[in-house]
DNA sequence: ATTCAATTTAATTTCGAGATTTTGGTATAT
DNA sequence: ATATACCAAAATCTCGAAATTAAATTGAAT
């Protein structure tokens, strides 16, 4: 059994919903307790982990969590305009009716979790929901831009966008611009517009772009 | 000592530069003898080479060298365009004089070269001074995007397209135009025509994109 | 008191062998 | 003849300890 890929997603979940401190040390001696496993399989998880960019590691120094940084959010973000509106526009030329019908489902499910939080006070049971229906869209998005290549860039900048988030906003005050912006961003890619799409995709993100205001 | 690296380096220049069969089976146990070390040292050697991109890797299955593909090449290529486009406006904007200064001097030692290869028969001898020159013009474009993740992931891109681009060509026949395509890159950074760089950048690369008309 | 060097401590890297899994071949049954 | 089950060979993965290197501490000198 491949327990090591037990391993590699646990970590590689808790990286990402900051389950550590930003620039923590990650030591192999440390972690080989909690899995039960030795300090060279830890040593493994976390090279495969540092291939996508959520664990920094220094020759002779281990391994460490990327430290926060503004300037380090505002360039993923700037990344992830780039990928998702070309993946968009690519989409959106290949993908055909099919496309338009599973970016539509993913919007409905969004949209659903996005208004039951709006509606609710203490919507933090809904985080995990939210947040993978979040990450469905946005992947829906550029499905069928024809790029693997595209697709592995933007999950890799995906995620760390959101291992440099932290979302200390657990009132979800920015959620009702997000149902609009999302609504937006649908409504501008199922007309065909391509500069449109990418006008929206721009502003749905543009809140990460300038000086960090994000938290609440 | 950091042995490692030197094991890393020699493995990368390889990979790169076509020293393997595209497909082949990169397996622990033949490499240790090359390098004498151990098994487990390559292993740690060939994980971060997939961290870039250069060596695929499966569970339980080892390590390969990615197989040729025509599909990844053109979707290399998009990626670069993509890229270059960007980092080379955001550097027009950023980077001043100084950046100017530097892109004329990339290009003048690439320019030099490639005149040198276009009067010669036998080019074979400036293969290596060519290669490193065209990366250096290309790096300098983009060197002054001020964004670390855009060149981070342009220097993946970049190796893996160089390592997908099977340089048949030993007789440099396309030599003729790149120097005119590098020629009209600069000229359009210069003159501070963003769409115009843009244009320039795709042309460049546009024999590498197979049946995709991309915006203008 | 501060700086620098030597020493001690802690962490990382390397290693080879044993355990696990895949692969390839062979035999048996349908 | 095809398919399935089983076995042997080879490759991969795991492990804990030894070797190497970085970090922390101590101590001496300015």
């Amino acid at each position: 059994m491949p327990e090591e890929l037990d391993i590699y997603q646990t970590l590689k979940f808790r990286l990402i919903s900051n389950g550590f401190e930003h620039g923590a040390k990650l030591r192999a001696e440390v972690l080989r307790d909690e899995f039960k496993c030795s300090a060279s399989t830890v040593r493994e998880v976390l090279f495969r982990l540092s291939t996508v960019g959520l664990v920094n590691f220094q020759e002779q120094r281990g391994f460490r969590v990327p430290p926060r940084s503004a300037r380090k959010l505002t360039e993923l973000t700037h990344m992830r305009v780039l990928l998702e509106s070309e993946g968009s526009v690519m989409s959106m030329r290949n993908g055909g009716v099919p496309w338009e019908a599973r970016l539509t489902a993913a919007h409905h499910q969004l949209s659903h979790i996005e208004k039951r939080i709006h509606a609710q006070d203490d919507p933090s049971g809904l985080v995990d929901i939210w947040f993978s229906s979040e990450i469905d869209f946005h992947q829906t998005l550029i499905s069928d831009c024809g790029s693997e290549t595209l697709k592995h860039m933007h999950r890799r900048i995906y995620a760390q966008f959101r291992q440099q988030l932290m979302v200390a906003d657990r009132q979800f005050n920015f959620i009702t611009d997000n149902i609009q912006h999302h609504a937006a961003i649908l409504e501008a890619a199922l007309s065909g517009d391509e500069d449109l799409t990418r006008a929206k995709i721009h502003d749905h993100l543009a809140r990460h772009l300038k000086g960090d205001t994000h938290d609440a």
